[in-house]
DNA sequence: AATAGTTTTGCAAATGTTTTCATTTTATAT
DNA sequence: ATATAAAATGAAAACATTTGCAAAACTATT
């Protein structure tokens, strides 16, 4: 029958205590060379693999960090989850990965079930959550952290980029350009905070220099080519045509310009196209997108440090950090002939 | 001070013992009404969070899956992990996600972390494995599942879709357009039996119907638009061009389609293109993409199943699915016109 | 009011580790 | 060889739970 592979068994295959197995995985430099040669032997030969949970209920670390993300499958999530993972993977940590749709409520139980496993540390997308979210976190005092946009006076440490900003930046690129007559395709703006503050500084920067969207070109459409691609293609339906489409981010940008591509307009001497976040393949598309880049993988990696800063130190440590985005010229937009 | 708020705590402030609040958990049938009342309570007001860890050293369920893939940021792996996650949390399981970028050793160092964890099951992206991840998996008795890429006689169940018969789809279909001139661009084949599968069936259906892949326009580029879109261009610099190119993916498809716009050729009449996957955003490209589709979301969704089957059943359940590929006519392929 | 049966609860042992402290072993100096 | 210091090991308590079993508290029946 298959017994049991535990630290005991160990132990007596290699005829010493249980404590001295434990600590030659733990202090290595404790045991004498010769025991931890029987240990290891022991070790292979009963295929024994150490029990994290039993080591966590000690107080020890688990080793686990929750990341709980509003979807996986964007091309925008995925960039900054693989790039955190594979930072946080590196300092002997592994995520335990949750998605909750953008539905707060949803957020708020991954977050509970996360902290049952006893995580050692949290990352969260952007800085809109339920307020029984920030509360659990901040009682239970676990390490967390704010990840994509970075705002400075937010409940924890955010590292991320300000979206509000990159927004604002094209909205005085598309302003420089003199358009008059503005489109947006934007993700819904409800429990999203980046589409949101993304669509206030274009608004912003626009209406600084006198210009704004015009309401009926104003669309919200779900994130996705084939929803970007329609509402493009009603925007073009219209008697009177906007002379650029500006989009929450680059997948929608890609939906629209393959939209135009379909109906003939050239982009950008017919209408001009913007994105948001420089996703992979934007540099590569035809032409090649004019964006704002949005720098998920350093995000990612400077998240990862300041997590398991956060962890190490317990919370002392002053960690967070503001990537910012920059405006990013391509060959979707020109100046408007109109 | 903070003093520790364990389930001890919990009975002192309910006034029962820490076995009632166990059981008030985990069998509240067994305890009297007023009882749980008074523990939800109690709960409530010390803001007590259920320990797994604890839990699982008693041989309960950690509620966890392993799955371990070779990027997260990949189209087509970030539509499988949001399926099969979504899933899995539906049924009260959580990931834990680690990627090894296409080193198998790496895969076998990340399983053996996910056993330490003590994860309930684990789920690995295709049958190409080293041989201790395989020989880890089965004497530490782990339910396991391959997604993916179905293949009968495989070590562990698999669910997932026939590479090599999506190959074969469209060598078929090329040969059909009476396409004699093919490229093709496919990503490394190493340590990745999904593409080398794909390029054998494609290869295979040529060579049934009289026809090959031209050696020396048989690209071999990293997973991205802009490294097919690069080898596209190198591809129609030749002095004699292809008529076709075959890419082992949509994303390389995309970016071979960018390469072909920017020179001005126009597909499909100049030359086809065709990909692998149908991911989002293929049906709207411009032109629609022709390719096969695999189904990611429904493998994900079966996977799932199929794993959470085998843990509660530990191991005996007869799983596995075989999602078949399908050919997606769209508009990136006509007859050859030569 | 006593009995039998049922429901609810608590005690204590068990789970797989780590760690403190004491003890044994080994090395070093005389 | 002896005393002393240092290194290595083991025993036992601790960690936060669950669970089998027995005791206690109720209910229903007479």
């Amino acid at each position: 029958m298959k017994e049991k592979t535990d630290i005991i068994a160990v132990a007596r295959a290699a005829r010493v205590s249980p404590s001295t197995v434990s600590r030659s995985f733990n202090h290595p430099e404790l045991v004498k060379p010769a025991t931890r040669k029987k240990i290891d032997a022991a070790v292979r030969r009963l295929g024994y693999i150490r029990n994290r949970a039993a080591q966590t209920i000690h107080g020890i670390r688990s080793g686990t960090i929750g990341l709980i993300v509003p979807t996986i499958d964007q091309a925008i999530f995925a960039e900054l989850i693989q790039s955190f993972s594979s930072a946080v993977e590196e300092k002997g940590f592994t995520i335990l990965l949750a998605s909750h749709g953008y539905n707060l409520e949803r957020e708020y139980a991954l977050t509970r079930k996360m902290l049952e496993h006893r995580v050692d540390g949290v990352g969260l997308i952007g800085i809109e959550h339920s307020p029984d979210t920030y509360e659990l976190l901040t009682q239970q005092n676990v390490p967390s952290l704010l990840l994509w946009n970075y705002v400075k006076e937010a409940p924890f440490p955010c590292v991320g980029s300000d979206n509000y900003f990159a927004g604002y930046l094209i909205g005085q690129h598309i302003a420089e350009l003199g358009h008059e007559k503005i489109a947006a395709i934007f993700p819904p703006q409800q429990g999203n905070d980046r589409a949101s503050l993304r669509l206030r500084g274009v608004e912003d920067a626009l209406s600084e220099a006198g210009f704004e969207i015009r309401d009926e070109w104003c669309l919200e459409t779900p994130y996705s080519v084939a929803a970007s691609k329609a509402a493009a293609l009603s925007l073009i339906s219209f008697h009177e045509r906007p002379s650029v489409i500006i989009c929450g981010n680059d997948v929608l940008a890609w939906g629209a310009m393959h939209a135009l591509s379909s109906a003939g307009i050239k982009v950008p001497d017919e209408m001009s196209v913007t994105g948001i976040g420089d996703f992979n393949g934007s540099k590569d598309f035809e032409p090649p997108l004019t964006t704002v880049r949005i720098p998920a993988r350093t995000i990612g990696e400077k998240a990862a440090e300041a997590v398991v800063d956060l962890i190490i130190t317990s919370g002392q440590a002053e960690v967070g950090a503001l990537l910012m985005p920059e405006l990013i010229l391509r060959r979707t937009s020109s100046i408007c002939h109109r």
